[in-house]
RNA sequence: CGCGGGAUAGAGCAGUUGGUAGCUCGUCGGGCUCAUAACCCGGAGGUCGGGGGUUCAAGUCCCUCUCCCGCAACCA
């Protein structure tokens, strides 16, 4: 008899930077989902990968002097790259694509191909408002009072070849899928998605590109590249093998079940299905968009400097208590705020003092009254039948969780049942039956009963701390059978004369003060210096028009968080408008009458609606990962309009 | 009125179809001594953001207001 199969997967990544916590905590949610099926009994896929083309990488790697691919090769396979960390999370993945793959990249302009000829792709124009000097092309919301949003100068309207999909076909069906079943969930995306996107009607979607180059070209026209939605998408097929001939299991895996983050729900329940509607295969078996870690109230990122690295935590925490961690504490769909505080606190509370306690004194009295080794005589007590019918239920509760996953509430029961094993001891006390040698049989029974409560629930956390169970498996005594998921509702699978040995502590207790400071040091990374850019000559250099300007007016700009409005006298007798995003720095009133320094010979821009003429310098530097900015202001005695050179 | 999420004990969160407000941590007191200063028991602490309405009954349904967060916009 064949088993059952699973198919689980990651977004795939981005590789434009490293990644944080985040990353990290869906990865380890879709492998603890993983390892669960596998535990009970799956034939399970799991896949995960990266996402390399696209603009973005271009620039990046266009900044960083090196091609696009070995940019993306250097954060994907290099040192302390995303293989390195999924290796370090004891992440199970059977298999890891990467979108610069070429059986993908064959598989994607088949597809592509195949859409096009079926008639859902097709050559259109892309109409929009262009901006002449910016050479881009913008849609009418973006617009800034009608103009380009970046230049601030007129657009037109304009037409550019492209490739649509047409999405529209499937808005229909695509609302049915989101309304009947359990195809989305959480069930509050669902309202979102459909009061959003699906009821204001849905366009066809442009999905080539002809402005930037780092992408699966379109074989039958090979200015266009495909965009993103296809691309990335369809990942989930090609990695089985579907219109390639690297792998074979799309039969036997497919559909998938999606796991996403919140922020990419939209197109793997609207456009995703939509597409594969298309191509004629099934669509997935759900999309699970769970939720993100917020850090401090507020959304993690770079240019707030409270990225989270999970390489730091796994490594002053152990992985499983990281892994835990994630999972324990925060509802699997929705946002979670996490803090370092807060983890110490899980680790020690349900880690340490629970389970790792647990173990620690049932093997120590086995170990101190038996020798380690129980006798095989038993006396029964009627304090033993709840502890005995938890070790019974749990796993009955705890999959229902699982299957839901709702991992959260899963670990919820199996710590049930450890606290009632803890307490258990409480109710028995063993320390006392020691003293007495006829009562050596109920002693027995009593410790017993703990190994089969740790049993039952190290089955249980397997999926999710793997490694701290095989540990723990091995000290009470559990050899294959088990550890089996068939047993972990069954009571009395440990040989009666069963053999522990107190090892190490599984979980030490963190000292939460000394690690909170200790933490506070290392979040101070080295103040980075950026390296030199490359050498412009004097004549680039002397295009550069910066004067002495005095700052005649400044206030902050309505509705804006960052911006301020100045009015400079730069010389010429005319005002001179000038924008800058630096609130976050300076309050307008501490800035009039001071005199700094603009160049004056960029071109006008808008922002928030207002024109901006040039810009006033800073001194910029990333410090303990914060931006610090500093105006450059100059002495009252140097003239106004005094030019730099 | 751009869209969405949220406001429940000191902190972080649960509260299913309306029917005596719960959990974890912290705190205070007690117990125990097998264990990783851990474990067990108990107490204190909430007019469920404000106001109005429906109902025999509202944290839960309806209206309204305030505040927070995310997306979007913007940060040359």
């Amino acid at each position: 008899m064949s088993k059952p199969t699973f198919y689980v997967t990651t977004p795939i990544y981005y590789p434009s930077d490293k990644l944080h916590i985040g990353h990290t905590y869906c990865t380890v949610a879709a492998d603890a989902i993983a390892r669960y099926k596998r535990l009970t009994g799956y034939d399970v896929m799991f896949l995960t990968g990266t996402d390399e083309h696209g603009q973005k990488i271009e620039e990046k790697a266009r900044e960083a002097g090196v091609t696009p691919q070995e940019f993306v090769d250097r954060i994907v396979t290099g040192q302390g790259g995303i293989l390195d960390l999924w290796k370090l999370m004891n992440i199970s993945n059977d298999r890891f694509i990467r979108t610069t793959d070429d059986y993908h990249v064959e598989a994607i302009q088949r597809i592509f191909r195949k859409m096009y000829e079926k008639g859902d792709i097709y050559k259109g124009a892309y109409k929009g408002k262009y901006c002449t000097p910016c050479e881009s092309f913008w849609t009418e919301s973006q617009l800034v009072n009608g103009n380009c949003p970046d230049c601030g100068r007129p657009v037109h309207d304009a037409e550019e070849e492209a490739y649509f999909f047409r999405l529209s076909k499937y808005a229909k069906p695509v609302q049915d899928l989101l309304e009947t079943g359990t195809f989305l969930e959480p069930a509050t995306r669902v309202n979102e998605m459909i009061n959003n996107f699906i009821k204001p009607g849905l366009e066809d979607l442009c999905v080539s590109r002809t402005s930037f180059k780092w992408g699966i070209p379109v074989d039958f026209d090979p200015g266009h590249v495909v965009y993103v939605w296809v691309d990335a998408l369809f990942n989930y097929a090609t990695a089985l093998g579907y219109m390639n001939d690297r792998y074979h299991d799309f039969e036997k895996y497919w559909p998938p079940h999606n796991i996403v983050g919140k922020e990419i729900v939209r197109f793997h329940s609207i456009i995703w299905p939509a597409m594969l509607m298309s191509v004629g295969e099934p669509v997935p078996q759900k999309v699970y968009g769970h939720g993100w870690l917020i850090i401090d109230g507020g959304k993690m990122s770079k240019s707030k400097g409270n990225v989270v690295d999970p390489y730091l935590l796994a490594e002053k925490f152990g992985v499983d208590a990281l892994r835990f961690f994630l999972l324990r504490t925060f509802p699997f769909g929705s946002d979670g705020n996490f803090t370092n505080e807060l983890l110490i606190n899980t680790i020690n509370a349900d880690l340490a003092n629970s389970l790792g306690n647990l173990v620690s004194r049932t093997t120590a009295m086995i170990e101190k009254y038996f020798g380690g080794t129980l006798p095989v005589e038993r006396e029964a007590d009627e304090a033993d039948a709840e502890l005995i019918s938890m070790i019974r239920e749990t796993a009955a509760s705890y999959q229902k969780q699982m299957d839901a996953f709702q991992l959260h509430l899963g670990l919820e029961e199996v710590f049930r049942l450890i606290g009632r094993a803890n307490k258990y001891i409480d109710e028995t006390t063993p320390w006392i039956l020691a003293r007495d040698e006829a009562k050596k049989p109920r002693l027995a029974t009593v410790l017993y009963n703990l190994l089969e409560a740790l049993r039952v629930s190290l089955i249980m956390l397997t999926p999710f701390i793997p490694e701290s169970c095989e540990k723990a498996f091995r000290q009470i005594g559990a050899g294959e059978e088990a550890r089996a998921w068939e047993n972990a509702s069954v009571y009395g699978v440990l040989p009666a004369q069963v053999t522990v040995s107190k090892g190490e502590t599984l979980f030490p207790r963190i000292d939460s003060a000394k690690m909170l400071e200790e933490l506070e040091h290392l979040n101070k990374p080295a103040v980075v210096s950026k390296p030199v850019l490359p050498d412009v000559s004097i004549d680039d250099f002397a295009k550069c028009d910066m004067r002495v300007c005095k700052i005649l007016k400044c206030e902050a700009v309505k509705k804006s968080e960052k911006l301020l409005k100045f009015i400079l006298d730069d010389g010429s007798g005319k005002e001179r408008q000038i924008l800058s995003g630096i609130h976050k720095f300076y309050e307008p009133e501490d800035l009039v009458g001071k005199k700094a320094v603009a160049i004056l010979n960029l071109p006008a821009r808008k922002m928030m609606g207002m024109e901006s003429n040039g810009m006033l310098l800073s001194a910029v530097k990333e410090v303990d990962g914060k931006e610090v900015l500093n105006l450059m202001f100059v002495d009252e005695s140097v003239p106004v309009g005094s030019q730099l050179c």
